[in-house]
DNA sequence: TCTGGGGTCCTGCCCCCG
DNA sequence: TCTGCGGGGGCAGGACCC
C-alpha cells in the first residue's frame, strides 16, 4: 500500500434528487423521492430532508409515500444526470489521468499518478479545490474521501457525509477501522453480514481476530481471503480508468404480473430487440444468451444459451430467447423478464457473411429507449410526466407537478429564478410543449444575460 | 401498493477432454 | 479398456454494488 493519502473517492451527496432540488428552486429544503412511481417502484434517492422521515434507496415507494406522504415524487432523469455526472468526471480528469467512475455518482481518483498530489497536504489541498469545483460549476455537493487506499478511501467519503472531506491519516487505519461495524466494508452485505453476526463476529476487529484459515471456511476461498485483507486495512488494488464491458441486459417489471403465455413471449421478443438495439449502440456483440424470469413469488431463475459465435442479429437473439423461455414454467404469472447478452466481443461473425452476402440488416422494430416504461402509464400522463421540463409560450419554462384528468399543472421556474407560481392547463393546450432541462448553474459570460452575482444555485442540504 | 434496473464476481455442479 | 484426475467451458444461482 502507498504511503500517502493520495487515492480520492468521491461521492455526490443524494445525486439525483439533489439535481432535482438545484433545477427546482421550490424543492430545496424540502424532501424529495427520486425513483419510480408504478405500483412496483422502489426509491432510487431521497434527499437529506427525506431521510429524516426514514425513507432510503430501496424502499418500495408505497413505504416510503407513508412514511413521508408530504414529500415530492420525481421520476428519474437519467440523461440530465448523467450530463451533470459529465461535468463532474471532467473536473476528475483535470486533477489525473486515471479516474475510475464506479456510477454517475461516484468515482476514484488517483492523485498522485496526476501529480496532483504526492502527501497529505497537498491531497488535502486537492480535495477541497475540487470541492470547491464541483459547487461552482455544477451548483452542487459531494463529499471527499482521502488515503492510502480505494477501500479507505470510500469509507472516508462515507464519514465524511454530507457536504464534507476526511482524510485517514497513514498509520491511524487499523485503529480506525477496529471498532467499525464488518457491513462497512465493501462486499459484506445483508447476507454475509448475518453469517458473519452467527459466527459471533460483529467489527472489523473481531473479523481480524477470526483469522484468515476461518474467514474462508465460513466464506469461502475468494470472499474469506479478501475480507481477511480488508480487515487489516490491506487493500492493493489500483485505480483503472478503462474497464471493459462484460455483459449488457434490459428488464422490465410489470405493473401487475402476465400470465398470458403469448403475451410473455412478446414481451421476451420486445426485450430481446431493446437489448440488440443497447449491444449495437456499443457496438459489441455477443455469444450468450440469457433470459430471466422473475415470478409471481418473486423467485428468479435465469436461462442461457451459448452460440457458436458472437453475434448482434435481432432474428438469432429473439429466437435462442424464445428457446429459453420454452424451457420455464410461466404458471402462476411472471412479474419480470429481462434479456441479457454477455461473452462480448467487439465484432459479430455473421456480418462479415451478410456484407458478402448483400443480406438486409433485420429490421428491429421502431420503439424509442423510453416507450415500453411510458406506455404503461395513462394517454393524459404519456406527454406530460411528472418531473420533465416545459415550456409555454406564455408563462415561459417549467416543470410539471402532476397530471391527470385532462389537466396538467405547471410550476413556472428555473435553476436561477425564486420559487415559482404554479398553474394548471388543459392536456392539450397548444401553448405547453416539452422542452430541455435548463443548466444548474448560469453560464459564465460571454453570452448570457443571466449571469448576474449571486446567480449560483445553492443546493446545499 | 413489498421488493427497480443495470451491472460484477464467485461458487458449485456437470460434462467433456486428455 | 478401465479408472483417476485436473482443467476448462457452460450453466444456474446467489451475493453484492450503485
Amino acid at each position: 500500500m502507498r504511503s500517502s493519502p493520495t487515492i480520492l473517492h468521491l461521492d455526490m451527496d443524494a445525486f439525483y434528487a439533489a439535481v432535482e432540488q438545484a433545477s427546482k428552486p421550490s424543492l430545496r429544503g424540502k424532501a424529495v423521492v427520486v425513483g419510480g412511481l408504478g405500483p412496483r417502484g422502489v426509491v432510487a434517492t431521497a434527499s437529506y430532508e427525506a431521510r429524516v422521515f426514514g425513507v432510503h434507496s430501496a424502499m418500495p415507494m408505497g413505504q416510503a409515500r407513508r412514511l413521508a406522504p408530504h414529500a415530492a415524487y420525481l421520476v428519474p432523469r437519467f440523461a440530465f444526470y448523467r450530463s451533470i455526472s459529465e461535468q463532474v468526471m471532467g473536473l476528475l480528469r483535470d486533477l489525473s489521468p486515471l479516474v475510475e467512475p464506479l456510477s454517475l455518482d461516484e468515482a476514484f481518483v488517483d492523485l498522485e499518478a496526476g501529480g496532483a498530489a504526492w502527501d497529505e497536504e497537498s491531497a488535502r489541498l486537492a480535495g477541497a479545490k475540487l470541492r470547491a469545483d464541483i459547487r461552482a460549476v455544477t451548483g452542487l455537493t459531494g463529499s471527499v474521501g482521502l488515503a492510502a487506499s480505494k477501500m479507505l478511501a470510500k469509507i472516508a467519503s462515507e464519514q465524511a457525509k454530507p457536504d464534507g472531506l476526511v482524510l485517514i491519516e497513514p498509520g491511524t487505519e487499523r485503529a480506525l477501522l477496529g471498532p467499525l461495524p464488518v457491513r462497512t466494508l465493501p462486499g459484506v452485505g445483508p447476507a454475509t453480514g448475518d453469517h458473519l453476526r452467527r459466527a459471533g463476529i460483529h467489527t472489523v476487529e473481531e473479523l481480524a481476530e477470526a483469522g484468515e484459515d476461518e474467514l474462508v471456511r465460513l466464506l469461502g476461498k475468494a470472499h474469506g481471503h479478501a475480507l481477511y485483507a480488508m480487515a487489516l486495512a490491506r487493500d492493493e488494488r489500483s485505480v483503472v480508468a478503462e474497464r471493459e464491458t462484460k455483459s449488457v441486459s434490459v428488464e422490465d417489471t410489470y405493473d401487475v404480473d402476465i400470465h398470458d403465455r403469448v403475451r410473455v413471449g412478446t414481451e421476451v421478443r420486445r426485450l430481446a430487440d431493446r437489448c440488440v438495439r443497447r449491444l449495437r449502440g456499443a457496438g459489441l456483440s455477443g455469444r450468450t444468451i440469457v433470459l430471466k424470469v422473475r415470478r409471481y413469488d418473486f423467485s428468479t431463475l435465469t436461462r442461457s444459451e451459448t452460440l457458436r459465435g458472437p453475434t448482434d442479429d435481432p432474428a438469432v437473439i429473439r429466437e435462442a430467447a424464445a428457446r429459453l423461455l420454452e424451457s420455464v414454467d410461466t404458471t402462476g404469472g411472471v412479474r419480470l423478464l429481462g434479456v441479457g447478452v454477455s461473452g462480448l466481443a467487439a465484432y459479430t461473425q455473421e456480418d462479415l457473411f451478410a456484407q458478402a452476402a448483400g443480406v438486409d440488416e433485420d429490421v428491429l422494430a421502431e420503439e424509442p429507449e423510453a416507450a415500453p416504461a411510458q406506455e404503461r402509464q395513462a394517454p393524459a400522463e404519456r406527454r406530460w410526466s411528472a418531473g420533465h421540463d416545459v415550456r409555454h409560450a406564455a408563462h415561459g419554462h417549467g416543470w410539471v407537478q402532476g397530471s391527470g384528468l385532462g389537466r396538467v399543472t405547471v410550476r413556472f421556474e428555473t435553476p436561477d429564478s425564486g420559487p415559482g407560481r404554479v398553474k394548471t392547463f388543459r392536456i392539450d393546450d397548444p401553448d405547453l410543449e416539452p422542452a430541455e432541462p435548463l443548466p444548474l448553474v448560469a453560464r459564465r459570460p460571454g453570452r448570457s444575460e443571466r449571469a448576474e452575482a449571486g446567480g449560483v444555485g445553492s443546493a446545499g442540504p
